[in-house]
DNA sequence: TTATTGGTGTTAAATCATGTTAAATACAAA
DNA sequence: TTTGTATTTAACATGATTTAACACCAATAA
């Protein structure tokens, strides 16, 4: 089980961090906002805890990309005392829960497991997709269908990884980019739409599978 | 799933508003028992939560009326620390369950999803729509009838799933718009009426089909 | 009744988003 | 460096949505 976890507070970050290695966690913990979503896009995590203040990016802000490319993965927040608007605000963004400043380290614990155990989880992070009767593995960035073999670039692969993610949801044109470019501008936009055409190429093999798009907000891959 | 919400409060109203929204149910949150009753009789739920303390008509008198005309509906009571008459009186009445004030909104959730199940409610989004001879996915955007299909766009699928939900039922012209446009503007409504045009026209090879304005108020898809 | 107003029906043109291909550039390996 | 591949940019094609224009109808008041 991975967990995400940004604190920009070194003494809470490194207690947090002791605490849920020691639970059998495996942690990353991020100094900032931006570090924070760097290392998520970069990785694979299975819950995500966010302090709402840090410096750079504060913990909405990260919430609200996350929630753009992966509408499941668990997010609870650490919010300072008294803060109801923070509440939320949180919630509207998707969070599964929030903790306040103080708590105790059992509180965490009992909040995760809980959201852990209703969410069912898959705790390994999944490197193979199905497709229709496509399969698509994101680590050696082959997609095959009955023997043939397509061997994908990096920019392939990441935009299919998402669109596999949320396979039949739609995802948000600008949270792709900002999740495989890094940033939305119009370019990389054109540069996007170049290559949902390969990818639209590799998949009409199998008539069943489709990515469609929504017109104005972004993609959705189906299978009929 | 839409969810009728009583709680007086309205600091906790507004964030179980908010996080009940996140998680994807429909909530009208009343800020008192009388109200809370009178959105009851004249609109459809399929969960009720009620504050057992509120101003004018309590929880319970709430609960005890809606039973009366409905014996099915899932019912959890909000009472507060301590009062464990209450939990008694609650489940006398009928009460599904009940959640002693402070609760984590995954506790919260958790309730819910266990009654949920329990009573096998179906909420299921429906995909499928039968128009008079018609089908109409809205997953494909396929509008078909026999044998000849039209792809839709991804607008007119939106207008027509509506208009297919409240079949034979009036659509209020702004709610109609707030769904699909966001935002009910001169412009939008403009917009609108030329995709009912659109509809209209596709809809036209089956006689009995018919999409039906209501002078000012808005539109009702029609099969006789 | 008629005039007036505002809502709706319809078509076409304008605008904007996306689809597609090919050329240009960047990058990495040899 | 050269060569091969990945990615971006450019150009053009198509499609979706909005805006504009005008016709018509319903409701209302004179």
């Amino acid at each position: 089980m991975k967990v995400l976890l940004a604190e920009d507070d070194p003494n809470l970050g490194l207690l947090l961090n002791q605490f849920l290695r020691a639970k059998g966690f495996e942690t990353t913990l991020c100094p900032d906002g931006e570090i924070a979503y760097d290392r998520f896009i970069n990785g694979s995590y299975n819950f995500v805890i966010l302090d709402v203040m840090m410096p750079k990016k504060d913990g909405f802000s990260v919430a609200k990309d996350i929630r753009g490319i992966d509408k499941e993965i668990p997010i609870l927040f650490l919010t300072a005392k008294g803060m109801k608007e923070d509440k939320l605000k949180g919630f509207e963004i998707g969070a599964d829960d929030y903790l306040t400043k103080p708590f105790s380290m059992e509180e965490l614990l009992a909040r995760m497991n809980a959201i852990i155990k209703r969410s069912g989880i898959e705790v390994e992070d999944k490197k193979e997709f199905a497709i229709g009767s496509y399969s698509f593995n994101y680590d050696t960035r082959i997609l095959s269908l009955n023997g043939e073999e397509d061997k994908l670039t990096t920019k392939e692969s990441e935009l299919l990884k998402i669109l596999c993610k949320n396979k039949g949801k739609e995802v948000d044109r600008n949270d792709m980019l900002k999740a495989v470019w890094g940033d939305d501008n119009y370019f990389n936009g054109r540069s996007m739409d170049v290559y949902i055409t390969k990818l639209r190429k590799y998949l009409k093999k199998d008539e069943s599978v489709e990515i469609v798009n929504i017109h104005g907000k972004g993609f959705k891959l189906m299978v009929n």
